[in-house]
DNA sequence: AGTATAACCTGTCTGC
DNA sequence: TGCAGACAGGTTATAC
């Protein structure tokens, strides 16, 4: 589900919904597997209990949760991820952090494939590098020149970026709509790239991730703020699963085809594989 | 190095 | 109504 800006947004939201609220307990559900791994559950409720959650940030498309306990929290909601701040536990519950004050902290996941890990703050000092975290491409800091330098080899564009290890933040979504709106086939090949696409590229996607996050992220079917509430980018949406749909640039049909298992869209006359 | 496929899971939608 | 198959916002392992 959640890729950057949706991330972000529910980050940005957690901090001024649970930082420097108390934790009280820790509850888990019964699943075939554990969102923690070989984390001893029980080890964890008795560190963080009566701790404080210091800060709320975001790494690639990680929640770091930072408790005054040396404990931090890094959750990735992978695909069907959730969280939210209420009362009552919602469907397909697998952890609550109850907190002191108004609502608690749930994550739910009908796929189960939502992480949970823990780290001290000494382990937290090198997490992009354990993790293979890319430059943030949602950072105010990123450049064209962090773009120039991770664009390159014979790889389509589409997997370049959506490769986590050179550049984080971006998903399917809006590697399809970056380069819709920088009028560049995904399926072209990284190397080729001119320094004027290239410059195109980097501004589409800013633009394409500032507008996203101003929206607060896209919902499809799952993706929430923790407050319940839906993100609104699907209303901006040029490309991404409109197949067979007319391009609203230049009226031609989308296409779609399969590249690694995951779906590109591209308007094939806006979007031309080699330079005319 | 690059590619493709399956795997992890459950739910929803489409077409016969 | 039923049932099979495709598809899903992510990531990782494995095999050509």
């Amino acid at each position: 589900m959640p890729e950057g800006p949706e991330v972000q947004s529910i980050v940005t939201d957690l901090q001024s919904l649970i930082v420097g609220r108390r934790v009280l307990d820790l509850v888990t559900y019964e699943y075939t597997r554990s969102l923690f791994g070989e984390v001893d559950v029980d080890e964890l409720r008795d560190e963080i209990t009566g701790s404080e959650i210091v800060s709320v940030t975001r790494r690639g498309k990680n929640i770091i949760l930072q408790l005054s306990s040396d404990v931090y929290l890094a959750i990735h909601l992978r695909m069907t991820g959730q969280v939210f701040l209420r009362d009552d536990a919602p469907k397909y519950c697998r952890l609550t952090i109850k907190l002191d004050g108004d609502g608690d902290l749930h994550l739910a996941d009908v796929r189960t494939f939502a992480t949970c890990e823990v780290y001290s703050a000494d382990e937290m000092v090198d997490f992009e590098m354990k993790k293979k975290i890319g430059v943030d491409a949602l950072s105010p800091a990123f450049s064209l020149r962090d773009l120039q330098s991770i664009v390159a080899g014979k790889r389509p564009l589409h997997a370049v970026l959506l490769d986590q290890t050179k550049i984080s933040g971006l998903g399917n979504i809006y590697v399809n709509e970056a380069l819709f709106e920088a009028g560049i086939h995904p399926l072209r090949k990284a190397e080729s790239l001119s320094d004027d696409l290239m410059k195109r590229l980097y501004k589409a996607i800013v633009v394409t991730l500032t507008k996203a996050i101003k929206n607060r992220g896209t919902t499809f079917s799952d993706y929430r703020l923790p407050s319940g509430e839906m993100g609104s980018y699907q209303k901006h949406l040029r490309v991404f699963r409109r197949t067979g749909e007319p391009c609203l640039k230049c009226g031609a049909t989308i296409k779609r085809e399969k590249l690694g298992g995951r779906s590109v869209f591209y308007c094939e006359k806006c979007q031309p594989l080699s330079e005319p």
